[in-house]
Order: C-alpha cells, then sequence, then structure tokens
RNA sequence: GGUCCCAUCGUCUAGUGGCCUAGGACGCUGGCCUCUCACGCCGGAAACACGGGUUCGAACCCCGUUGGGAUCACCA
C-alpha cells in the first residue's frame, strides 16, 4: 500500500480565476482523480496588501463552474501565521536562518550595481555573521543557504535539474514586519498538509532548489515536483490581458460550456495520441504526467472555439435549453424570471445547436423564435421579399391555414404542392419564407423553422410579409 | 546580464533509432451533400531551427549555435 497521494492547487487571490490559474488547478484535480488522491485548495493571502476576500470568491466561483472540486480546504495562510512564525523561530535558534538588517534601499543599490557588472543580482551576505543587532532597525529573517554543492530537483515533467547551491540567494522568510514570505509558507504548509507532489507553473522552477534547502533545514522528505509549461500568447509572450479574455468566468459570459474549456486546457501541454475530445471520465483514466509535453503552448482562440461548438452539438436539447435561460435574459430575448416551455424550448434549441459555436449565439438565434416579430435585415428583405414572391407566399399562406398539423412531414408536403402548381423551384420559395420567419437568410431548415414556430406566428409573418411588400 | 527551461506544419500535438514519402486536430483551401447557413463527408497546401558528431541507419541520442521563455522582490 503505498501512501494516498495529495496534491493542492495553491492560488494567491490578487486576481480573478484566469486560464493558467485554471490549467494548474486542473492539472492537480486530475492527477488527484486519478490517483484517487486528495486535492487541496489553499489560498496563498500573505500579501496582505493585494488579497481580497472579492478575489477568493472568485476563485471559487471559477474552479466551481469548470467543475474542479476539492476534498480539503479552502485553507487561508492568514489564518496561519503564528504556525510559520514557529518555523522560522526554529531555524534562527538552529543558526539556519539570520537577522538582516540591510534597508530596501541598500539592497536595490546593490542589486543595481551588480546588473551593471554582469554579475548574479544575489544577496551579498552582509549581514550573514553580524554578532548582536543593530539598533533602531526591524530586522527581516533571512534563511541560511549553502554556499557549495548542488540540489537537484528530481521534476515529473522537466526531469532533473541541476542548480550549483552557490547561486541560491538567502531568502527572506520573515519581513521587518514580522509576517512570511511566501517561500516559507509554501514549504511550511505543504509539509503540514502532507502535500506528496507539488504540480504548479514551470515559473516555479527556479524556487525549487531554494524551498528543497528549507525543507532539508526541517528534517522534511521532499516532496516530488511536476513543473508545467507556461501557456503564451499567440505573440509567444506569456499569456496576459493583452491577449484578450484570460478570466475564467470571462469564457461563462461568452458562451462557452465549462466541458469545452477543460478539454481545450488539458490538450494545451498534454495528449493521448490522437484523440482531441474527452469525457471528463477518459481524462481522469487517461492522465498522466508522461504524457506532458516540457514546451510552452501558445493559446488558440479557434480550437477552443471549434471544440465548444462540438460539445453544444454533443449537449443534450434539455440540458442546453436550460443553460441558455441566463443568455435569453441577457440579450433581452425574455424577461428575468419569466416562465418558459421547457419542451418547446428544447425543441427550438435542437434546429439550432449544430449552427451554434457559443452559447451567446444560441441565446441570439433563439430570437426569431420567442420574440414576437422579426426585424428584417435590409439586404435579405430587397432580394427575396419582391413581387415576384408574393404570389407565392400568399399561395402559401393559404395552403397553410387548411394545414391541420405542422409536422415536418405536413409542411414539406404543402410546399411541393405550391412549387409544383407554379413550376419553381424549392428555393425559390424557400428563401422568401426563411426572410419572413427569421429576418434574415440564414437558418435551421425551413420545415423545421416552421414547426417550432407553429401556425399561428408563421401565418402572420407571412400577412406581414406580403403586405410590405 | 547570471541562472534555469524549451525547440516537429501558422497553432495544439503524435512520434521514445529502422514502421516517417513525418500522422491527427484547429485554422486556411478545393469539392460533395443541400431550401439558406451550419453539421457531416472526400481532397489539398503546410513542419522535424541550424551545424557538427555517435550509428549500418537519426525528428528521435550527444555537443555547439541560433531563437524563444522563465526567474533573479520585505509578490506569489
Amino acid at each position: 500500500m503505498t501512501d494516498k497521494i495529495r496534491v493542492r492547487f495553491a492560488p494567491s487571490p490578487t486576481g480573478h480565476l484566469h486560464i493558467g490559474g485554471a490549467r494548474t488547478a486542473l492539472f492537480n484535480w486530475l492527477y488527484a482523480r486519478h490517483n484517487n488522491g486528495t486535492f487541496i485548495l489553499r489560498i496563498e493571502d500573505t500579501d496582505t496588501t493585494r488579497s481580497t476576500d472579492e478575489y477568493i470568491e472568485a476563485i471559487i466561483e471559477g474552479m466551481k463552474w469548470l467543475g474542479l472540486d476539492w476534498d480539503e480546504g479552502p485553507f487561508r495562510q492568514t489564518d496561519r501565521f503564528d504556525v510559520y512564525r514557529n518555523y522560522a523561530d526554529q531555524l534562527i535558534k538552529e543558526g539556519r536562518a539570520y537577522y538582516c538588517y540591510c534597508s530596501p534601499e541598500e539592497l536595490e543599490a546593490r542589486r543595481k550595481e551588480s546588473m551593471a557588472q554582469g554579475k548574479s543580482l544575489k544577496y551579498n551576505g552582509k549581514c550573514r555573521d553580524l554578532k548582536g543587532p543593530v539598533p533602531g532597525i526591524k530586522p527581516v529573517v533571512r534563511f541560511r543557504m549553502p554556499v557549495a554543492g548542488q540540489t537537484i530537483v528530481d521534476d515529473l515533467i522537466k526531469g532533473m535539474v541541476t542548480f550549483e547551491n552557490e547561486q541560491l540567494d538567502d531568502l527572506i522568510i520573515l519581513r521587518s514586519d514580522g509576517t512570511p514570505t511566501y517561500n516559507l509558507t509554501v514549504v511550511v504548509d505543504d509539509v503540514d498538509m502532507k502535500i506528496t507532489h507539488v504540480i504548479r507553473g514551470d515559473d516555479h522552477l527556479n524556487n525549487t532548489p531554494k524551498q528543497i534547502q528549507l525543507y532539508n533545514a526541517f528534517g522534511y522528505p521532499v516532496p516530488k515536483f511536476a513543473h508545467l509549461p507556461m501557456i503564451l500568447g499567440s505573440d509567444k509572450a506569456r499569456l496576459s490581458k493583452r491577449h484578450g479574455a484570460t478570466s475564467v468566468m470571462a469564457y461563462y459570459d461568452m458562451g462557452y460550456l465549462p466541458e469545452a474549456l477543460v478539454n481545450y486546457l488539458v490538450r494545451l501541454g498534454w495528449s493521448y495520441g490522437d484523440q482531441e475530445v474527452f469525457t471528463r471520465d477518459e481524462l481522469v483514466k487517461y492522465f498522466s504526467f508522461e504524457n506532458v509535453g516540457k514546451a510552452a503552448a501558445v493559446f488558440n482562440p479557434e480550437k477552443l472555439l471549434w471544440l465548444n461548438s462540438q460539445y453544444i452539438i454533443n449537449s443534450s436539447t434539455d440540458k442546453l435549453a436550460e443553460l441558455v435561460i441566463p443568455f435569453l435574459e441577457k440579450n433581452g430575448v425574455i424577461e428575468k424570471g419569466q416562465g418558459m416551455d421547457m419542451a418547446w424550448l428544447s425543441k427550438a434549441v435542437g434546429t439550432l445547436k449544430e449552427r451554434s459555436k457559443t452559447m451567446v449565439e444560441l441565446a441570439n438565434s433563439l430570437r426569431y423564435y420567442i420574440a414576437e416579430d422579426v426585424e428584417y435585415n435590409e439586404k435579405a428583405k430587397e432580394k427575396f421579399l419582391t413581387e415576384k414572391s408574393r404570389d407565392l407566399l400568399a399561395a402559401l399562406k393559404e395552403a397553410l391555414t387548411a394545414v391541420p398539423e405542422f409536422s415536418h412531414h405536413e409542411l414539406e408536403q404543402v410546399f411541393k404542392s405550391v412549387v409544383e402548381t407554379h413550376g419553381v423551384k424549392l428555393k425559390d420559395l424557400a428563401q422568401p419564407v426563411r426572410v419572413a420567419m427569421t429576418g434574415g437568410t440564414e437558418s435551421p431548415g425551413i420545415f423545421e423553422v416552421l414547426e417550432v414556430l407553429g401556425k399561428e406566428k408563421t401565418v402572420t409573418r407571412l400577412e406581414r410579409a406580403i403586405k410590405g411588400i
């Protein structure tokens, strides 16, 4: 029996859950679920000046929408300051950490100088061997890094990565106000929460050897690491607001299904042969770090859009009908809280789902089914609502009023006979009717449209079209 | 600048020394289907960054070059 796998997603609440964070969370979640492990949510809010409760809520909202459920937490680091203090005190007592009285200005000046001389920017160790305190200055606490030897990170994705210890900086673990910094809190928490695998973005790879030294100092076993490659924008720079929407919930607003985003994100860096579309169960079943690539990936909105359209096509019309309601309220097609005939809506959605790439598109197309009247596209009206089509439309209206049942089959018969008696092609009738019904030239099959619309609306719209010619 | 990471079509990727004349997907594009638009189906253009090795044989292994990225905070 091996130990149970425990992983965590540890966002800092200084912004919404963004695409990169969501993917990190997703890979953690997948690894936990694949191995029947435990997924922990930990909020790293030690930067009290930038962290807010609103962002914590936003992150939780995003995770819930994506269906990334956690087993423990959310824990907040601000609730655990005394824990970190104890660990830091222990290091000071053992001489593995020391007080540093250098001022931020002094440090900054030294960094600039090092930069100018082309040297590494690490701390020069000025306060390393200070005998007593410097009066009048509140010191920070620095961790004493080993100055010789190497630290090797054994990474599940990158392989063995070797760092020279002399490159490692004496990092600050306690600020001058006594609050702990990131490098202390992650290690302490990962130790405390018995994290077995640290899965995070590879922007943390350079921090890892320093953290390993901290684990060593505390005498704890080092967890396994997996550093995921970054997500880039189309210009190959790290994905940011400049590249468009980066907040996960912005994708909800744009009409994306969470399953599609999840599928897209997991394929950014991970693959399973040639398969492109996965169910969530398949993802959990197949996931492995062996199939995670090492190279950074460019975020490609077109492919996400295609995946979304696939998920819409493959979703049941009942589900889609439920999901589209908020979008109909938002675009003003229905009133908030207005009752809907869900069976009918579901049928309407069925005619539209394979031509809607997003829920927003679906909701917009639904307008001509639901609204009392349609607005003509000027060009469409000009081209198809003509003298020539007036008689056809009139004949159709006549024939339709006699039809008892508005079914696909019945409607097809009626159209056929009208077309035949007038010696025209189906398209000569279908397009004008389409404009009369939807206002435009693109829509589902005309028989489907009429079936959903029903007799009353169909006849009314035909009359209006004829009158308008 | 120091350190670290990375490198297959425009993009996401398959490929783990012979199955590669390099496969799939998005996008682009030609056609079919057809009452329009989609969906779907069939076809096309499109890549191993470069240079050295190793080997009978290299997209795959090694070295270098080039190019990209990350990081070097009293941020996380």
